[in-house]
DNA sequence: CAGAAATTTGACCAGTTGGAAAAAATGTTA
DNA sequence: TAACATTTTTTCCAACTGGTCAAATTTCTG
Protein backbone atom coordinates (compact mmCIF):
# COMPACT_ATOMS: atom_id res chain seq x y z
CA UNK A 1 0.00 0.00 0.00
CA UNK A 2 1.41 3.40 -1.24
CA UNK A 3 0.75 6.55 0.48
CA UNK A 4 -1.42 7.86 -1.93
CA UNK A 5 -4.02 5.25 -1.00
CA UNK A 6 -5.09 6.71 2.42
CA UNK A 7 -8.05 8.66 0.25
CA UNK A 8 -10.07 5.36 -0.22
CA UNK A 9 -10.62 4.79 3.81
CA UNK A 10 -12.45 8.29 3.90
CA UNK A 11 -16.26 8.48 4.69
CA UNK A 12 -18.15 8.04 1.48
CA UNK A 13 -18.73 11.02 -0.74
CA UNK A 14 -16.69 13.24 1.82
CA UNK A 15 -14.39 15.07 -0.56
CA UNK A 16 -11.46 15.08 0.94
CA UNK A 17 -9.36 15.64 -2.20
CA UNK A 18 -7.41 18.32 -1.51
CA UNK A 19 -6.24 16.31 1.97
CA UNK A 20 -2.75 16.19 2.58
CA UNK A 21 -0.29 13.71 2.63
CA UNK A 22 -0.98 12.78 6.20
CA UNK A 23 2.74 10.94 6.47
CA UNK A 24 1.95 7.55 8.27
CA UNK A 25 3.76 6.68 11.14
CA UNK A 26 7.40 5.29 10.21
CA UNK A 27 7.50 1.09 10.82
CA UNK A 28 10.24 0.12 13.10
CA UNK A 29 12.96 -1.32 10.56
CA UNK A 30 11.91 2.09 8.58
CA UNK A 31 13.47 3.81 11.54
CA UNK A 32 16.38 1.58 11.80
CA UNK A 33 17.43 1.43 8.22
CA UNK A 34 17.17 5.49 7.91
CA UNK A 35 19.06 5.50 10.98
CA UNK A 36 21.92 3.49 9.38
CA UNK A 37 21.77 4.91 6.17
CA UNK A 38 22.11 8.79 7.64
CA UNK A 39 25.32 7.35 10.10
CA UNK A 40 26.96 6.22 7.12
CA UNK A 41 26.02 9.19 4.57
CA UNK A 42 27.59 11.29 7.32
CA UNK A 43 30.78 9.12 7.13
CA UNK A 44 31.22 9.59 3.43
CA UNK A 45 29.66 13.27 2.88
CA UNK A 46 31.55 14.81 5.82
CA UNK A 47 34.60 13.65 3.88
CA UNK A 48 33.86 13.79 0.36
CA UNK A 49 31.47 16.77 -0.16
CA UNK A 50 27.95 16.20 -1.86
CA UNK A 51 29.52 15.99 -5.32
CA UNK A 52 32.57 13.42 -4.23
CA UNK A 53 30.19 11.19 -2.30
CA UNK A 54 27.99 8.26 -4.49
CA UNK A 55 25.31 6.46 -3.31
CA UNK A 56 26.78 3.02 -4.08
CA UNK A 57 29.77 3.81 -1.29
CA UNK A 58 27.06 5.39 1.14
CA UNK A 59 25.61 2.13 0.98
CA UNK A 60 28.00 -0.13 0.96
CA UNK A 61 28.99 1.79 4.40
CA UNK A 62 25.65 1.30 5.34
CA UNK A 63 25.62 -2.70 4.95
CA UNK A 64 23.09 -2.58 1.87
CA UNK A 65 22.28 -2.53 -1.67
CA UNK A 66 22.18 0.64 -3.31
CA UNK A 67 18.22 -0.05 -4.36
CA UNK A 68 17.47 -0.82 -1.12
CA UNK A 69 19.18 2.40 0.06
CA UNK A 70 16.78 4.28 -2.55
CA UNK A 71 14.13 2.58 -1.03
CA UNK A 72 14.35 4.71 1.92
CA UNK A 73 15.75 7.54 0.51
CA UNK A 74 14.56 8.02 -3.37
CA UNK A 75 17.41 10.41 -4.20
CA UNK A 76 20.63 11.23 -3.03
CA UNK A 77 19.92 15.01 -2.18
CA UNK A 78 16.89 13.44 0.73
CA UNK A 79 19.82 12.09 2.56
CA UNK A 80 22.11 15.29 2.11
CA UNK A 81 19.16 17.51 3.31
CA UNK A 82 18.36 15.36 6.53
CA UNK A 83 21.88 15.40 7.86
CA UNK A 84 22.24 19.07 6.78
CA UNK A 85 19.20 20.38 9.17
CA UNK A 86 20.39 17.64 11.65
CA UNK A 87 23.41 19.07 12.00
CA UNK A 88 22.23 23.09 11.62
CA UNK A 89 20.29 21.74 15.05
CA UNK A 90 23.55 20.76 16.69
CA UNK A 91 25.44 23.24 15.24
CA UNK A 92 23.39 26.10 16.72
CA UNK A 93 22.51 24.61 20.16
CA UNK A 94 25.65 26.41 22.11
CA UNK A 95 25.03 30.15 20.67
CA UNK A 96 20.89 29.57 21.89
CA UNK A 97 22.11 28.43 24.84
CA UNK A 98 24.38 31.96 25.45
CA UNK A 99 22.68 34.26 28.02
CA UNK A 100 22.59 36.87 29.33
CA UNK A 101 21.67 36.30 32.73
CA UNK A 102 25.06 35.16 33.72
CA UNK A 103 28.33 37.02 34.41
CA UNK A 104 30.48 37.41 30.98
CA UNK A 105 33.55 35.32 32.42
CA UNK A 106 31.80 32.16 32.67
CA UNK A 107 29.35 32.37 30.23
CA UNK A 108 31.86 33.07 27.46
CA UNK A 109 33.82 30.04 29.02
CA UNK A 110 30.72 28.18 29.13
CA UNK A 111 30.40 28.77 25.25
CA UNK A 112 33.52 27.84 24.22
CA UNK A 113 33.51 24.84 26.08
CA UNK A 114 30.37 23.80 24.82
CA UNK A 115 31.92 24.86 21.16
CA UNK A 116 34.76 22.85 22.06
CA UNK A 117 32.71 19.45 23.26
CA UNK A 118 31.06 19.72 19.84
CA UNK A 119 34.15 19.88 17.98
CA UNK A 120 35.02 16.71 20.02
CA UNK A 121 31.70 14.73 19.74
CA UNK A 122 30.74 16.06 16.67
CA UNK A 123 33.40 15.90 14.51
CA UNK A 124 31.60 14.71 11.41
CA UNK A 125 29.15 16.99 11.78
CA UNK A 126 31.49 20.16 11.56
CA UNK A 127 33.43 18.68 9.11
CA UNK A 128 29.83 18.18 6.42
CA UNK A 129 29.10 21.90 8.10
CA UNK A 130 32.48 23.54 6.67
CA UNK A 131 32.40 21.21 3.44
CA UNK A 132 29.44 23.15 3.43
CA UNK A 133 30.71 26.45 3.97
CA UNK A 134 33.57 25.72 1.07
CA UNK A 135 31.08 25.20 -1.45
CA UNK A 136 29.56 28.78 -0.93
CA UNK A 137 26.83 27.12 1.64
CA UNK A 138 24.17 27.09 -1.66
CA UNK A 139 22.20 24.71 0.50
CA UNK A 140 22.16 26.95 3.27
CA UNK A 141 22.40 30.05 2.89
CA UNK A 142 19.37 31.04 3.42
CA UNK A 143 19.27 29.84 6.56
CA UNK A 144 22.55 32.09 7.44
CA UNK A 145 21.85 34.91 6.47
CA UNK A 146 17.85 34.25 8.66
CA UNK A 147 17.98 32.51 11.27
CA UNK A 148 21.40 32.42 12.28
CA UNK A 149 22.22 36.40 11.19
CA UNK A 150 19.07 37.17 13.85
CA UNK A 151 20.74 35.11 16.48
CA UNK A 152 23.82 35.91 16.22
CA UNK A 153 22.68 39.82 16.26
CA UNK A 154 20.54 38.89 19.67
CA UNK A 155 23.74 37.90 21.06
CA UNK A 156 25.89 40.57 19.79
CA UNK A 157 24.03 42.69 21.67
CA UNK A 158 24.26 41.14 25.08
CA UNK A 159 28.27 41.35 24.14
CA UNK A 160 27.47 45.18 23.57
CA UNK A 161 25.87 45.24 26.87
CA UNK A 162 28.62 43.59 28.94
CA UNK A 163 30.96 46.61 26.51
CA UNK A 164 28.75 49.39 27.74
CA UNK A 165 29.04 48.00 31.46
CA UNK A 166 32.79 47.31 31.46
CA UNK A 167 32.68 44.12 32.20
CA UNK A 168 34.84 43.53 28.77
CA UNK A 169 37.21 44.94 26.78
CA UNK A 170 35.22 46.89 23.76
CA UNK A 171 36.07 45.31 20.79
CA UNK A 172 33.81 44.15 17.63
CA UNK A 173 31.45 41.55 18.32
CA UNK A 174 30.68 39.76 15.15
CA UNK A 175 34.57 39.16 14.91
CA UNK A 176 34.72 37.71 18.75
CA UNK A 177 31.93 35.61 17.79
CA UNK A 178 34.04 34.57 14.44
CA UNK A 179 37.35 33.64 16.40
CA UNK A 180 35.31 31.45 18.78
CA UNK A 181 33.49 29.73 15.84
CA UNK A 182 36.89 29.13 13.99
CA UNK A 183 39.45 28.64 16.69
CA UNK A 184 36.78 25.81 18.34
CA UNK A 185 35.59 24.26 15.18
CA UNK A 186 39.26 24.60 14.27
CA UNK A 187 39.95 20.98 16.10
CA UNK A 188 37.47 18.83 14.50
CA UNK A 189 37.70 20.56 11.20
CA UNK A 190 41.92 20.42 10.60
CA UNK A 191 41.98 17.10 12.82
CA UNK A 192 44.62 15.81 10.39
CA UNK A 193 47.03 19.09 10.66
CA UNK A 194 46.35 19.35 14.44
CA UNK A 195 47.44 15.60 14.65
CA UNK A 196 50.14 15.76 12.73
CA UNK A 197 51.32 18.36 14.15
CA UNK A 198 51.32 17.58 17.72
CA UNK A 199 53.00 14.11 17.02
CA UNK A 200 51.99 11.06 19.12
CA UNK A 201 52.71 12.22 22.20
CA UNK A 202 50.55 15.54 22.58
CA UNK A 203 48.07 14.44 20.18
CA UNK A 204 46.09 11.74 21.59
CA UNK A 205 42.61 12.43 23.47
CA UNK A 206 44.43 15.14 25.58
CA UNK A 207 44.45 17.58 22.72
CA UNK A 208 41.19 18.49 23.87
CA UNK A 209 42.01 19.66 27.30
CA UNK A 210 44.89 21.64 25.91
CA UNK A 211 43.10 23.99 23.59
CA UNK A 212 40.37 24.36 26.03
CA UNK A 213 42.79 25.20 28.53
CA UNK A 214 44.67 27.55 26.11
CA UNK A 215 41.58 29.04 24.21
CA UNK A 216 40.12 30.08 27.73
CA UNK A 217 43.19 31.86 28.21
CA UNK A 218 43.54 33.54 25.08
CA UNK A 219 40.26 35.06 25.25
CA UNK A 220 40.25 35.97 28.62
CA UNK A 221 43.81 37.58 29.02
CA UNK A 222 45.52 37.37 25.57
CA UNK A 223 49.47 37.10 25.10
CA UNK A 224 50.36 40.28 27.28
CA UNK A 225 51.40 39.79 30.70
CA UNK A 226 49.21 42.15 32.53
CA UNK A 227 51.26 44.82 34.25
CA UNK A 228 51.33 44.40 37.71
CA UNK B 1 78.13 13.36 -12.29
CA UNK B 2 75.25 15.87 -11.60
CA UNK B 3 71.84 15.84 -13.49
CA UNK B 4 73.05 18.68 -15.51
CA UNK B 5 75.93 17.13 -16.82
CA UNK B 6 74.24 14.60 -18.66
CA UNK B 7 72.41 17.27 -20.71
CA UNK B 8 76.04 18.54 -22.26
CA UNK B 9 76.49 17.26 -25.66
CA UNK B 10 78.46 13.90 -25.12
CA UNK B 11 81.60 12.77 -27.11
CA UNK B 12 79.65 11.46 -30.18
CA UNK B 13 80.95 8.03 -29.87
CA UNK B 14 79.79 7.93 -26.12
CA UNK B 15 76.81 5.37 -25.50
CA UNK B 16 74.42 7.95 -23.41
CA UNK B 17 71.28 4.92 -24.21
CA UNK B 18 70.31 5.08 -20.34
CA UNK B 19 69.90 9.10 -20.14
CA UNK B 20 66.84 10.79 -18.93
CA UNK B 21 63.92 12.07 -21.07
CA UNK B 22 65.88 15.46 -20.09
CA UNK B 23 62.67 17.50 -20.34
CA UNK B 24 62.78 20.13 -23.29
CA UNK B 25 61.38 23.19 -22.27
CA UNK B 26 57.96 24.30 -22.25
CA UNK B 27 56.90 26.62 -25.19
CA UNK B 28 55.00 29.78 -25.27
CA UNK B 29 52.01 28.12 -25.74
CA UNK B 30 52.24 25.18 -22.71
CA UNK B 31 53.02 27.63 -20.16
CA UNK B 32 50.25 29.77 -21.26
CA UNK B 33 47.41 27.03 -21.65
CA UNK B 34 49.11 25.50 -18.26
CA UNK B 35 48.40 28.42 -16.59
CA UNK B 36 44.39 29.28 -17.51
CA UNK B 37 44.59 25.23 -16.95
CA UNK B 38 45.90 25.42 -13.05
CA UNK B 39 43.74 28.86 -12.74
CA UNK B 40 40.50 27.02 -13.61
CA UNK B 41 41.16 23.80 -11.78
CA UNK B 42 41.80 25.80 -8.89
CA UNK B 43 38.32 27.36 -9.23
CA UNK B 44 36.73 23.47 -9.04
CA UNK B 45 38.83 22.04 -6.66
CA UNK B 46 38.65 24.39 -4.43
CA UNK B 47 34.76 23.93 -3.95
CA UNK B 48 34.05 20.57 -5.13
CA UNK B 49 37.11 18.83 -3.68
CA UNK B 50 38.97 16.24 -5.92
CA UNK B 51 36.70 13.85 -6.34
CA UNK B 52 33.68 15.97 -6.84
CA UNK B 53 35.53 17.91 -9.49
CA UNK B 54 35.33 16.79 -13.25
CA UNK B 55 37.63 17.24 -16.05
CA UNK B 56 34.90 18.02 -17.69
CA UNK B 57 34.23 21.23 -15.72
CA UNK B 58 37.64 22.11 -15.39
CA UNK B 59 38.22 22.24 -19.00
CA UNK B 60 35.09 24.20 -19.56
CA UNK B 61 35.99 26.50 -16.97
CA UNK B 62 39.23 27.28 -18.88
CA UNK B 63 37.66 27.47 -22.20
CA UNK B 64 39.01 23.81 -23.92
CA UNK B 65 37.79 20.84 -24.73
CA UNK B 66 38.78 17.66 -22.57
CA UNK B 67 41.15 16.30 -24.84
CA UNK B 68 42.65 19.42 -25.01
CA UNK B 69 43.18 19.55 -21.39
CA UNK B 70 44.29 16.25 -20.83
CA UNK B 71 46.89 17.06 -23.57
CA UNK B 72 48.47 19.29 -20.93
CA UNK B 73 48.01 17.27 -18.00
CA UNK B 74 47.53 13.59 -18.67
CA UNK B 75 45.64 12.50 -15.45
CA UNK B 76 43.14 14.68 -13.06
CA UNK B 77 45.74 13.93 -10.21
CA UNK B 78 48.56 15.61 -12.15
CA UNK B 79 46.67 18.71 -11.99
CA UNK B 80 45.47 18.23 -8.64
CA UNK B 81 49.11 17.54 -7.04
CA UNK B 82 50.32 20.87 -8.71
CA UNK B 83 47.99 22.74 -7.22
CA UNK B 84 48.25 21.30 -3.92
CA UNK B 85 52.14 22.00 -4.17
CA UNK B 86 52.12 25.37 -5.22
CA UNK B 87 49.53 26.43 -2.50
CA UNK B 88 51.79 24.61 0.41
CA UNK B 89 54.30 26.89 -0.88
CA UNK B 90 51.81 29.96 -0.48
CA UNK B 91 50.04 28.35 2.56
CA UNK B 92 54.17 28.04 4.32
CA UNK B 93 55.49 31.68 3.56
CA UNK B 94 54.37 33.50 6.22
CA UNK B 95 55.28 31.08 8.89
CA UNK B 96 58.55 30.62 7.50
CA UNK B 97 59.12 34.52 7.57
CA UNK B 98 57.99 34.40 11.87
CA UNK B 99 61.36 34.88 13.07
CA UNK B 100 63.14 35.64 16.18
CA UNK B 101 65.01 38.34 15.93
CA UNK B 102 61.91 40.96 16.07
CA UNK B 103 59.97 41.97 19.58
CA UNK B 104 57.18 39.70 20.24
CA UNK B 105 54.48 42.40 19.86
CA UNK B 106 55.47 43.02 16.33
CA UNK B 107 56.49 39.42 15.26
CA UNK B 108 53.06 37.61 15.86
CA UNK B 109 51.04 40.70 14.90
CA UNK B 110 52.32 40.90 11.40
CA UNK B 111 52.29 36.88 11.39
CA UNK B 112 48.42 37.76 11.46
CA UNK B 113 48.16 40.23 9.41
CA UNK B 114 50.24 38.21 6.62
CA UNK B 115 48.07 35.42 7.33
CA UNK B 116 44.93 37.23 6.82
CA UNK B 117 46.01 38.86 3.39
CA UNK B 118 46.94 35.06 2.46
CA UNK B 119 42.81 34.93 2.95
CA UNK B 120 41.99 37.49 1.72
CA UNK B 121 44.15 37.57 -1.64
CA UNK B 122 44.34 33.77 -1.99
CA UNK B 123 41.00 32.49 -0.97
CA UNK B 124 40.92 29.62 -3.44
CA UNK B 125 44.22 28.05 -2.05
CA UNK B 126 43.12 28.50 1.92
CA UNK B 127 40.06 26.56 0.80
CA UNK B 128 41.85 23.93 -1.08
CA UNK B 129 44.21 23.37 1.72
CA UNK B 130 40.84 22.90 3.76
CA UNK B 131 39.25 20.65 1.33
CA UNK B 132 42.28 18.80 1.92
CA UNK B 133 42.23 18.51 5.44
CA UNK B 134 38.21 17.69 5.89
CA UNK B 135 39.55 14.65 3.81
CA UNK B 136 42.13 13.53 6.03
CA UNK B 137 44.77 15.28 4.44
CA UNK B 138 45.46 12.16 2.02
CA UNK B 139 47.71 13.54 -0.05
CA UNK B 140 49.73 15.88 2.30
CA UNK B 141 49.76 14.04 5.47
CA UNK B 142 53.22 13.00 5.00
CA UNK B 143 54.62 16.90 4.75
CA UNK B 144 52.34 18.08 7.22
CA UNK B 145 53.90 15.34 9.98
CA UNK B 146 57.26 16.20 8.62
CA UNK B 147 58.36 19.45 7.01
CA UNK B 148 55.38 21.37 8.52
CA UNK B 149 56.07 19.80 11.93
CA UNK B 150 59.71 20.56 11.95
CA UNK B 151 58.61 24.29 11.20
CA UNK B 152 56.09 24.53 13.71
CA UNK B 153 58.38 23.40 16.39
CA UNK B 154 61.24 25.67 15.27
CA UNK B 155 58.54 28.23 15.72
CA UNK B 156 57.24 27.14 18.99
CA UNK B 157 61.06 27.16 20.29
CA UNK B 158 61.00 31.47 19.65
CA UNK B 159 57.44 31.81 21.44
CA UNK B 160 58.78 29.32 24.09
CA UNK B 161 61.64 31.49 24.59
CA UNK B 162 60.10 34.76 24.95
CA UNK B 163 57.60 32.93 27.17
CA UNK B 164 60.81 32.40 29.47
CA UNK B 165 62.04 35.72 29.01
CA UNK B 166 58.45 36.85 30.26
CA UNK B 167 57.82 38.82 27.13
CA UNK B 168 54.36 37.15 26.49
CA UNK B 169 52.41 35.17 28.71
CA UNK B 170 53.54 31.73 29.33
CA UNK B 171 50.72 29.16 26.91
CA UNK B 172 50.86 26.88 24.87
CA UNK B 173 52.71 27.78 21.91
CA UNK B 174 51.38 24.86 19.15
CA UNK B 175 47.80 26.39 20.18
CA UNK B 176 48.63 29.59 20.13
CA UNK B 177 49.62 28.74 16.78
CA UNK B 178 46.64 26.97 15.78
CA UNK B 179 44.41 29.53 16.67
CA UNK B 180 46.37 32.06 14.62
CA UNK B 181 45.96 29.51 11.75
CA UNK B 182 41.89 29.24 12.67
CA UNK B 183 41.11 32.79 13.04
CA UNK B 184 42.81 33.56 9.49
CA UNK B 185 41.62 31.43 7.59
CA UNK B 186 38.35 31.18 8.38
CA UNK B 187 38.00 34.50 6.48
CA UNK B 188 38.54 32.80 3.71
CA UNK B 189 36.99 28.94 4.14
CA UNK B 190 33.85 30.20 6.04
CA UNK B 191 33.24 33.14 3.68
CA UNK B 192 29.91 32.65 2.99
CA UNK B 193 29.26 32.39 6.59
CA UNK B 194 31.24 35.35 7.68
CA UNK B 195 29.18 37.43 4.66
CA UNK B 196 25.67 36.28 5.37
CA UNK B 197 26.24 36.86 9.11
CA UNK B 198 27.72 40.37 9.01
CA UNK B 199 25.38 41.05 6.49
CA UNK B 200 25.42 43.74 3.51
CA UNK B 201 26.49 46.91 5.40
CA UNK B 202 29.23 45.18 7.28
CA UNK B 203 30.12 42.14 4.81
CA UNK B 204 32.09 44.06 2.10
CA UNK B 205 36.08 44.54 1.57
CA UNK B 206 36.03 46.38 5.02
CA UNK B 207 35.66 43.07 7.20
CA UNK B 208 39.55 42.27 6.60
CA UNK B 209 40.21 45.52 8.06
CA UNK B 210 37.91 45.52 11.30
CA UNK B 211 38.96 41.48 11.65
CA UNK B 212 42.67 42.36 11.50
CA UNK B 213 42.32 44.88 14.33
CA UNK B 214 39.88 42.83 15.88
CA UNK B 215 42.55 39.99 15.79
CA UNK B 216 45.10 41.81 17.13
CA UNK B 217 43.57 43.03 20.21
CA UNK B 218 42.27 39.30 20.64
CA UNK B 219 45.61 38.35 20.97
CA UNK B 220 47.60 40.55 22.64
CA UNK B 221 44.73 41.52 24.89
CA UNK B 222 42.16 39.21 25.33
CA UNK B 223 38.24 40.15 26.50
CA UNK B 224 38.73 41.46 30.28
CA UNK B 225 40.04 45.03 30.82
CA UNK B 226 43.33 45.13 32.18
CA UNK B 227 43.17 46.44 35.54
CA UNK B 228 44.24 50.33 36.00
C1' DC C 1 57.10 29.30 -47.84
C1' DA C 2 57.88 24.17 -46.99
C1' DG C 3 58.28 20.89 -43.66
C1' DA C 4 58.30 19.53 -39.01
C1' DA C 5 56.58 19.99 -34.60
C1' DA C 6 53.03 21.28 -31.64
C1' DT C 7 48.20 21.75 -30.80
C1' DT C 8 43.30 20.86 -31.30
C1' DT C 9 39.40 18.18 -32.54
C1' DG C 10 36.03 14.41 -32.93
C1' DA C 11 34.88 9.85 -32.35
C1' DC C 12 35.16 6.51 -29.20
C1' DC C 13 35.50 3.36 -24.89
C1' DA C 14 34.95 0.90 -20.58
C1' DG C 15 33.62 1.78 -15.99
C1' DT C 16 30.74 4.51 -12.83
C1' DT C 17 26.84 7.20 -11.59
C1' DG C 18 22.01 8.19 -9.96
C1' DG C 19 17.98 6.08 -10.43
C1' DA C 20 13.61 3.02 -12.31
C1' DA C 21 10.86 -1.17 -12.48
C1' DA C 22 9.27 -5.34 -11.22
C1' DA C 23 9.81 -9.66 -9.23
C1' DA C 24 11.03 -12.13 -5.09
C1' DA C 25 11.38 -12.47 -0.23
C1' DT C 26 10.13 -11.25 4.24
C1' DG C 27 7.36 -9.31 7.93
C1' DT C 28 2.85 -8.17 10.18
C1' DT C 29 -1.61 -8.83 11.61
C1' DA C 30 -6.32 -10.38 11.76
C1' DT D 1 -1.77 -19.12 8.75
C1' DA D 2 -3.65 -16.60 4.97
C1' DA D 3 -3.79 -12.09 3.13
C1' DC D 4 -1.66 -8.16 2.80
C1' DA D 5 1.95 -4.68 3.31
C1' DT D 6 6.71 -3.96 3.60
C1' DT D 7 11.36 -4.83 2.36
C1' DT D 8 15.02 -6.63 -0.58
C1' DT D 9 17.08 -8.22 -4.73
C1' DT D 10 17.78 -8.49 -9.67
C1' DT D 11 18.02 -6.42 -13.87
C1' DC D 12 18.33 -2.60 -16.40
C1' DC D 13 19.17 2.23 -18.21
C1' DA D 14 20.79 6.71 -19.87
C1' DA D 15 23.99 10.08 -18.58
C1' DC D 16 28.45 10.96 -16.99
C1' DT D 17 33.24 9.75 -15.82
C1' DG D 18 38.38 9.67 -16.80
C1' DG D 19 40.88 8.69 -20.53
C1' DT D 20 42.61 7.02 -25.60
C1' DC D 21 43.60 7.60 -30.40
C1' DA D 22 44.13 9.06 -34.98
C1' DA D 23 43.17 12.64 -37.96
C1' DA D 24 42.98 17.51 -38.81
C1' DT D 25 44.66 21.96 -37.87
C1' DT D 26 47.73 25.48 -36.35
C1' DT D 27 52.25 27.28 -35.10
C1' DC D 28 57.08 27.48 -35.43
C1' DT D 29 61.61 27.19 -37.83
C1' DG D 30 64.87 27.26 -41.28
Amino acid sequence: MTTADKAKKAAPGAADKPAKPMPRPLTRIQREKQDIILDAALDIFSVHGFRGATIDQIAEAAGMSKPNLLYYFPRKEEIHKRLIAEMLDIWLAPLREFSADGDPVPEIRSYIRRKLEMSRDFPRQSRLFANEMLQGAPRTIDMLAGDLKQLVDEKVKILETWMDQGKITRTDPYHLIFSIWATTQHYADFDAQVRAVLGPERGGDGRFEDAARFLENLFLHGLLPKKA
